[in-house]
RNA sequence: GGUCCCGUAGCUCAGCUGGAUAGAGCAACAGCCUUCUAAGCUGUGGGUCACAGGUUCGAAUCCUGUCGGGAUCACCA
């Protein structure tokens, strides 16, 4: 706001002075370096071309022109080609008493209300979360507040992925092996359960696989043939065709795993406005295809399988459905874009996915575009990198994937250990202690994981996060609990110190 | 091999719509507890912004190339 004000009057000092017309848009402002006086600075260089004087001479022109017109101008000081201006004290107040008791400042009247759509954290139903998770949720509940404390109406949705081999994989060894163990007979947590199933099955896939390369097959050939591996798709098949005792399982496995993200979730304090269910919404998308290739935009080939040619954009041929007429996960998506759009009519498809699908997405808007439909450009893949650990990366493979339970889990404990060592919360209740150490290991977790860049991988440091010194969530905490002492001995509250 | 992302202090990261002497935290070193939370504060040292060109009055920032690291290019999702 004080930033237009002063390039338009810039501008017109330009104007004014050299007669030259000058865009205020185009007047160069930034915050005064630390090193100098000033709030903000004027770089004039750019304007020496109107004025056919010294950067000095300019400055002070353009500087004096200021002070006369804008009263909130303190005084200015010229260093070479750089103009910085003071603003008066009364200025300052008046915009931070404007921040503190408008509660609409900031917003953008213009963005009022636009709806977004925001996709993120995507679970599959087999395992878990972990801690890759926990980046994605955080950063898709996050860029949702942000957007709706702008003004935007957003709809977080989350799309699980409760179908397909991965979930059966699940279900058959729970139904070979389990003996009717629940979350409640165990004692463990739904998505741990699931999750304890599927990695039986793959430890019992592994020994077929070791046992059929030794009687003479190929890795790839032992890994498809192997008789675990046909039970599994067989069970894919029988649920396709809605066998109800497949069925059966299938509700209660994948129930088991709600009931345990719903906790995960929660403490992690991320919610959304809908669940979309990939086994209610697989079959969109499918239409759409079909009627891609009638009207040419798609090709049918030879088996029936159909493809879109990528290649006039610079990419591949792509598969949409298989030769046996089922869809992709790009089909889906293709479904899933255009239903959204028609439900909210947004101005953004957000999607909150790692970097590892950069291409899917890419694909998704091209297919698009050649569908002809003129929104394609709305989506957005907010994509972003790997969590590593200071020891590796993660892999599933070699058991090094930090589950999202256990990583808060330790957090809180480092939270309880280091606070008691201290004797900082001694005369706390135990209520008062657990949300304490809550507040703080969630803390320390987001504030490491937020403050890096999306784009970048985190090198996730569990010990230094939840340091009570330096640039970490413990010490901003801290910092705010030692300015509420200040208010709370001095009887007031930051209003008060306006008056 | 094609495409995309990254490379800034010993370590982890800011800064990237071009602007002044490139900043934090950690670690190291030196100080500071009769005063608001020492889970703290103050100070010192530490840089060829991967490299080489180019554009510009001005480049960590934009362009090109090289090197290094990562991702991706499935009738998986």
């Amino acid at each position: 706001m004080i930033i237009e004000a002063i390039q338009k009057n810039a501008a017109i000092a330009v104007k004014e002075l050299y007669g030259q017309e000058v865009k205020h848009d185009h007047i160069q402002i930034e915050k005064t370096s630390r090193d100098f006086k000033g709030d903000f600075t004027l770089v004039v260089f750019p304007l020496l071309r109107f004025s056919r004087k010294s950067p000095e001479e300019t400055a002070n022109e353009i500087g004096n022109f200021l002070m006369n017109v804008m009263p909130d101008i303190e005084r200015f000081e010229v260093v070479k080609g750089f103009l910085n201006v003071k603003l008066h004290q009364f200025f300052w107040l008046g915009f931070f008493k404007e921040c503190i008791t408008n509660e609409k400042f900031g917003l953008s009247e213009t963005l009022k209300g636009k709806p977004l759509v925001v996709e993120y954290s995507s679970p599959n139903t087999n395992k878990p979360l972990h801690l890759g998770h926990i980046r994605n949720n955080l950063l898709g509940f996050s860029i949702s507040q942000i957007l709706k404390a702008v003004g935007h109406k957003v709809i977080m949705i989350n799309l699980v992925n409760d179908r397909g081999i991965h979930i059966c994989k699940s279900m058959l060894a729970w139904m070979k092996w389990g003996k009717g163990e629940t979350p409640e007979s165990s004692g463990i947590k739904g998505d741990h359960l699931v999750g304890k199933y599927y990695v039986l099955f793959d430890k019992k896939h592994k020994e077929e696989i070791a046992e059929l390369v030794h009687c003479g097959h190929t890795d790839k050939d032992a890994f498809d043939k192997s008789p675990l591996m046909q039970e599994a798709k067989n069970l894919l098949k029988r649920w396709e065709n809605a066998d109800e005792d497949v069925l059966t399982v299938w509700h209660l496995m994948n129930q088991w795993a709600y009931d345990g993200f719903d906790k995960t979730y929660d403490r992690l304090g991320v919610e959304f406005d809908a669940t979309n269910y990939e086994s209610k919404i697989y079959l969109q998308g499918k239409k759409i295809t079909l009627e891609g290739v009638n009207e040419g935009v798609f090709e049918k080939k030879q088996d029936g399988s159909v493809w879109v040619d990528l290649t006039d954009e610079g990419l591949d041929e792509k598969l949409l459905l298989r030769s046996d007429g089922t869809s992709v996960y790009i089909t889906q998506d293709i479904g899933t874009a255009h239903r959204r759009f028609n439900e909210y009519l947004p101005e953004k498809l957000i999607y909150v996915v790692g970097n590892e699908q950069i291409y899917h997405f890419d694909v998704l808007k091209k297919v698009l575009k050649k569908l002809n439909k003129p929104w394609y450009d709305i989506i957005e893949h907010l994509s972003y990198g790997m969590v590593e650990l200071p020891h590796g990366r993660m892999k599933s493979r070699e058991g090094t994937v930090v589950d999202a339970d256990d990583l808060m889990d330790e957090m809180y404990d480092e939270a309880r250990k280091k606070t008691e060592e201290l004797g900082k919360a001694n005369e706390f209740n135990i209520d008062e202690q657990e949300r304490l150490y809550h507040i703080l290991s969630l803390g320390a977790i987001k504030y490491f994981i937020l403050r890096v860049d999306p784009k970048k991988n985190v090198l996730f440091n569990p010990e230094e996060s939840i340091d009570f010194n330096g640039n970490t969530g413990p010490f901003i905490q801290y910092t705010y609990a030692r300015i509420q002492s200040i208010f709370r001995k001095a009887g007031k509250t930051p209003k008060h110190f306006l008056n």
